[in-house]
RNA sequence: GGGGCUUUAGCCAAGCGGUAAGGCGUGGGUCUGCAACACCCUGAUCACCGGUUCAAAUCCGGUAGGCCCCU
């Protein structure tokens, strides 16, 4: 079989734009990998396909959840494993593009979940206590002290008798990934403006639609583009400043993200020409083939 | 023309004689169930020149920039 095409990259270098074009000249159908996508009726914020694209080429995996349904990395293995082997039966070939870096490791690689177990907060403990509870098993990586999310995580493993040492970075794939990079300044600049876009699209109204949704969903209160307008629906802050903030995270997030697909993946690198995009879908398919 | 205040990292900013807090941004990094998450690391001889002192970002004088008031 074919590799698997992974297309990865900060938020705003154009993963999309080069997937559906990819998609066209290998016959092949995406499997989206960002976690926001996932959900409806976030369109405007997530900057997802259009429905134009969509109809064009299959897409997976977007728009599967409610906003105020919850949807984890183990969901998103079992469902993207179980869609590739649709696909490739089909015949076709298989495109993930997104940014969502552990969502798409979690499934290409050999990560382990276990289905159902009971979850605890330690709600009573500090952090130094847990870790002290986390030190009495036998474990290879400690999260920072300060990392409570890590370590209720790893503490509620432990005490499951879940696996917590892996094989490290065993693919269960052949896969090809392929990353979008470009000079940082261009990327901000392109980020600052693609938040601007988003509001004259529509976002504020997005927003007010969701407006009843809020309290109760874990997306709407953790996803960039989307949480930062809660103080603004509370009265709390500016319109401008929830603008400049989606901004920032933004940029953050984008930032993180070079961090994790250079240290995370096989990437091999390629410059978006914006000029010329063309010009960038040939460098690409020619590794492409080359590859596979 | 005269008088007063001010000048600390890219930005904000503490310090008021004993050898440069902090915040933001930036850059780097970690990553097996909230991941557009959570977390870690990251910088300066204090406008310039001279003086006082064992010791000055801190006191004195001068130069330059900024702000304000008077004429």
């Amino acid at each position: 079989m074919k590799d698997i095409i992974v297309i990865v990259g900060p938020t705003g270098v154009g993963k999309t734009k080069l997937s559906i074009e990819l998609a066209k000249e290998l016959d092949a159908e995406i499997i989206n990998g960002d976690s926001v996508s996932i959900y409806k009726r976030l369109d405007i914020g997530s900057a997802k396909p259009s429905m134009e694209e969509r109809r064009e080429i299959p897409h997976h995996l977007i728009d599967i959840r409610d906003v105020t349904e919850d949807y984890t990395v183990f969901d998103y293995q079992k469902d993207v494993r179980r869609l590739i082997e649709e696909i490739q039966s089909r015949g076709k070939r298989v495109i993930i593009v997104g940014g969502t870096g552990l969502y798409i490791k979690a499934a290409l690689y050999n990560y382990e979940f276990t289905e159902g177990t009971t979850y605890h907060e330690y709600k009573e403990y500090s952090n130094e206590e847990l870790l002290e509870k986390i030190k009495k098993y036998p474990v290879e990586y400690l999260p920072e002290v300060q990392n409570r999310k890590r370590l209720v995580r790893l503490l509620n493993k432990l005490e499951n008798n879940e696996e917590t040492s892996y094989e490290k970075d065993n693919l269960l794939y052949p896969i090809q990934v392929i990353g979008l990079t470009c000079d940082r300044d261009i990327l901000y600049q392109r980020i600052n403006d693609r938040v601007d876009q988003m509001m004259k699209k529509g976002l504020l109204e997005e927003i007010y639609s969701l407006k009843d949704e809020y309290p109760h969903s874990r997306i709407l209160n953790s996803g960039s583009g989307y949480k930062e307008f809660y103080a603004y629906l509370q009265g709390t802050k500016t319109l401008e400043d929830t603008i400049e903030e989606i901004k920032k995270n933004s940029r953050r997030y984008a930032k993180r993200q070079f961090t994790f697909f250079k240290h995370q993946f096989p990437t091999k690198w390629f410059e978006t020409n914006f000029e010329n995009f063309q010009e960038t879908i040939n460098q690409v398919l020619e590794d492409i083939k080359k590859g596979a």
